[in-house]
RNA sequence: GGCGCCAUCGCCAAGUGGUAAGGCAAAGGUCUGCAAAACCUUCAUCCCCCGGUUCGAAUCCGGGUGGCGCCUCCA
């Protein structure tokens, strides 16, 4: 049994969808108008591993994750580049592809904008008014707060308590100072569209609750996205969908937890972020997918360039390891694993536990160390064939848990061989002189020449080399 | 001002009533010509402080202290 933490309800909550075994998530994607950050590295990818998890368990996922193509970020934003907003937008999905694609995030299988849905919107927008709900006033159409009596039940506000915080801009026809516009009127030089109400374009809430229901329905099982938006964004899309049709809006409604840089949140607005393009060019994009994986996603987890470096070390171990498990069983069929099927269990009790990452991750250490231990002294003749299913049973597992988690799914000499070559790019070392040297340091090895066999290994390390003496010769990496 | 979250080994981090997972670092050992890597062992009688509930609490309750978030765009 899966069980999820519930904003709405404030508890881990056994999960059951409303039409097993179907799924239907929708979270709250990026609004694109810039580079993607941290931040959103964060929520992707903890929403990636629900979403495997959850299929992984035999879900049929129905996946939704939106592109806000169309506010006044964006707007800005072009209006400073001199381009067409949707140049702007289109250009920045695509960064945000790439990003995604990096980290292994899986695509969602509906991915719909705000622009391909201005009729959905204007029709629920219509409903609204028609029903009392929201009321147009110069052009814009506002929603009526007090209008739903359920409005903060999910950020667990009151109406009452609210009130100082809310804000009306000049211009605004607002009835009640928390009253939020669900359509505004068109000012000169913006996209705009048609509407009963003229022309004008969707305020920021109302595109998910019209897109929600165009792909999940009424009612869905998962509704996600960070903790930020729990107010005003989720609370008012409860309030648009939920006052339409009477009906909740999702049964879960999840949120993840902030990446913060010395504690404080990372966001645009206070400008102590750094993209997801700067940080993979630093370091490994698994390594940033295995850090953001070490802190479980509901609470904030504090950026550290040594906590990617210590992710970076742990992913190498990892690779390395199944690289000699890999050689060890070549040809090997795996066979049927005490230690390979308590790893998989250990690994599906913690993610069913509202995905409990850290505690996945933990359960990996020792099949990895007794991975390396089979390698490492395989035995001979039968003993050495057993090691070798051992090792094929295990390593197979642990790629099956890491296909859930989203990493070691490369070929590990693929892996190892990239990471080498950009290591030796950025340190400025060249892999043929590295060659030559371990040759050299090979033949005085032979000679019994060990004072010039040191001499060679210190000028390697001295160059970031780090040279490794097995049975199958020497080999080396770069360090540092 | 309103609402809410967090505080666990040097660092990171699980753990919501039954006697402290895991990783990094560190120390010792095995292996090695010596190393490195790998493996093994050690490493919090204690979970911010003070009270309380309980046979029993890091875990529940009350009060402090410290840090953070939302209430305005934000993953």
């Amino acid at each position: 049994m899966i069980r999820i933490f519930n904003t709405l309800t404030g508890q881990k909550e056994d999960f059951s969808p409303l039409a097993p075994p179907s799924v239907g998530i929708y979270v709250c994607g990026p609004t694109v108008y810039d580079m993607s950050h941290i931040g959103h590295a964060r929520a992707y990818v903890a929403f990636d591993v629900v979403v495997r998890h959850l299929r992984h368990r035999g879900f049929r996922v129905r996946y939704v994750r939106n592109y806000t193509d169309l506010d006044d970020k964006i707007i800005q934003r072009a209006a400073e580049l001199g381009r067409p907003p949707a140049e702007v937008s289109e250009r920045f999905i695509r960064e945000y592809q790439i990003d995604m694609a990096t980290l292994g995030v899986a695509r969602a299988d509906v991915e719909p904008k705000v622009t391909g849905h201005v009729p959905e919107i204007v029709a629920l927008i219509g409903e609204l008014v028609a029903n009392g709900h929201a009321y147009a006033a110069a052009g814009d159409v506002y929603y009526s707060v007090r209008s739903f009596p359920g409005y903060g039940k999910l950020s667990g506000r009151r109406l009452a308590d609210m009130k100082a915080g809310a804000r009306v801009e000049p211009g605004e026809q607002k009835r009640d100072p928390m009253d939020f516009a669900l359509w505004k009127g068109a000012k000169p030089g913006e996209p705009a569209w048609p509407s009963p109400w003229g022309p004008g374009r969707p305020g920021w809430h109302i595109e998910c609750s019209a897109m929600s229901a165009k792909y999940l329905g009424t009612t869905f099982d998962i509704h996600a996205g960070g903790k930020d938006l729990v107010f005003p964004h989720h609370e008012n899309e409860i309030a648009q969908s939920e006052g339409a049709t009477g009906q909740p809006l999702a049964k879960v409604w999840m949120h993840n937890g902030f990446v913060t840089l010395d504690s404080e949140k990372m966001s645009k607005s206070l400008g102590n972020f750094f993209t997801i393009r700067e940080i993979t060019a630093k370091f490994s994009p698994e390594a940033l997918r295995l850090f953001l994986l070490g802190t479980h996603y509901r609470s904030p987890i504090n950026f550290s360039d040594q906590g990617l470096a210590e992710a970076e070390k742990r992913l190498d171990y990892f690779y390395e390891t199944l690289a000699k498990a890999d050689a060890l069983a070549a040809g090997t069929a795996p066979v049927a694993s005490p230690e390979a099927a308590a790893l998989l269990s250990a690994v599906g009790a913690a993610l069913d536990d509202d995905f409990n990452t850290p505690e996945a991750l933990a359960a990996l250490a020792g099949p990895f160390a007794r991975l390396n231990e089979l390698s490492e002294k395989p035995g001979k003749g039968p003993t050495r064939a057993a090691s070798a299913a051992a090792a094929a049973a295990l390593a197979a597992a642990l790629r099956e848990a890491g296909a859930v988690l989203g990493i070691v799914q490369r070929p590990p000499v693929d892996y190892l061989a990239q990471r080498r070559a950009h290591l030796a790019a950025r340190r400025g070392v060249d892999p043929a002189k590295v060659d030559a040297l371990v040759g050299a340091r090979t033949e005085a090895r032979k000679g019994k020449d060990f004072a010039r066999a040191d001499a060679i290994r210190d000028e390697l390390l001295a160059l970031g080399v780090e040279i490794m003496d097995g049975p199958r010769g020497t080999t080396w990496k770069i360090v540092g």
